[in-house]
DNA sequence: TTTAACTAGTTGTCTATACTTTTTTTGAAT
DNA sequence: ATTCAAAAAAAGTATAGACAACTAGTTAAA
């Protein structure tokens, strides 16, 4: 069996948890199939019982695995993906989906931020917020207008950096800011001229409309981001809990 | 301090967390500040540390907390509403938002599941589903067309069950299913003529069409239910996670 | 002044063990 | 066979302690 080593750099509770996602993948675990008890997974690893439960509370948080108190751990039916309402970026999307992303600049400026932008970001009315809006095709076409608004005094680099190779919020990152959450407000609207005109469609043609505030680890806001995307090609995916 | 006690029916882990959860809530704790060190909360809980990191992990889940190794335990500026993506329903809704709920039955049978029906609930065509369409109406308007779908076998009590109160999912529930997790997806779509009449809407207005699927703990697909939401009134929020 | 090394404080990981609570299985009595 | 009770199995909760890894501040050296 395949006793784990210390000293990887990995911690052992993480080798545990991939290991088993592993098991799972490759099917060695089947869908519904109880795993080992705890215990004797612990003696199977070389670990304590602590450390094993330790990743599977992972893959259960995930998804992939349910323990039921006094029966076992089993590997879940039908399990969801496991991107578990990530933040992700238009790229990774892209990649995934198997589709080619194109970002196009068409604005970038400082401006005064008015008082919904100032609200969204827990800033002062007026105070300088850098504005990028761009435009984003999918195999050509286009599906979404972005508008971001980032405060000024959080990172001026934005002014000069690549926008169109990855998201506002991962240069920020790279800056030093850890983002951990966002709130994301989706509703459906019709297109107005100018939207409809960017994104090639007909005025009053149904939009997704989603309003997203990201905040930094400590809650502050760090970017707000409104984005039209076309009905008829886009969809927001999510997973709700009980 | 506050010194925990065993032998209440409520673990000590839920004990802590809820405590710091109402220092938290009270002002107690102020956004930012940073909590005594766990090994601190430790001795004044009269717990082991170990007990407090489970209470704390909780709350940092919830984005509560957020912990920093080698510095501390803070509380988050300005925390996201706990409701991290939970599967809720029309009568919680209402009563957190304020307006009169009001759920009117349109029709309720059992045919055999389309294609797509029996897909999405992992059932062969052609076998017998219940099909629950109900109109809801916050303060009188009608917001959203309710499409539901059971297998039948699941529960055929559904066919009797009072509709109005509570949603079949929740029925699921005290029929034994334990209900974890829904995968949902949404999308702008325009109204067509049967749904802008009974949303009293007019054709072609924007309309937020849902897809949700209800899966019980081992992941099997217990209901789907599609919903077409006014756009004027209606938006969904949710978390992302980096 | 700046830089580097040290130190104290704090969270992260891990162990070994014990007892509790719930579920499942086993076995005996009816 | 059926029912009921006991036993076994499994996850849940909790402890005490140890060391690792990281942070932030302080002190010492350049």
């Amino acid at each position: 069996m395949p006793t784990l080593t210390k000293t990887e750099g990995v911690a052992l509770y993480v080798q545990v948890r991939e290991t088993l996602r592993e098991r799972i993948r490759t099917g060695a675990l089947k869908p519904g199939e109880k795993l080992p008890a705890e215990d004797e997974l612990a003696t199977q690893f070389g670990v304590s019982r602590m450390t094993v439960r330790q990743g599977i509370s992972d893959l259960t948080d995930e998804g992939m695995l349910y323990r039921r108190r006094g029966a076992g751990t089993f590997v879940t039916q039908f399990h969801v993906e496991r991107d578990h309402n990530k933040l992700t970026d238009f790229f990774e999307t892209a990649r995934a989906e198997g589709f080619e992303a194109e970002v196009q600049l068409l604005n970038r400026e400082v401006a005064p931020a008015k008082i919904m932008i100032a609200k969204a970001l827990a800033l002062q009315e007026g105070e300088p917020v850098i504005r990028i809006l761009t435009l984003r095709r999918a195999n050509g076409v286009p599906v979404t207008i972005y508008d971001e608004y980032v405060p000024y005094k959080l990172c001026p680099e934005l002014l000069t950096e690549d926008l169109c190779s990855r998201p506002a919020w991962q240069i920020l990152e790279s800056h030093g800011y850890i983002i951990k959450r966002a709130v994301q407000r989706v509703e459906a609207r019709a297109a107005d001229e100018d939207i409809a005109a960017l994104l090639n469609i007909e005025e009053d043609a149904p939009i997704l409309f989603k309003t997203r505030v990201i905040s930094a680890e400590d809650g502050k806001p760090v970017e707000l981001i409104l984005c039209h995307n076309r009905g008829d090609v886009y969809s927001a995916k999510m997973i709700l809990v009980r």
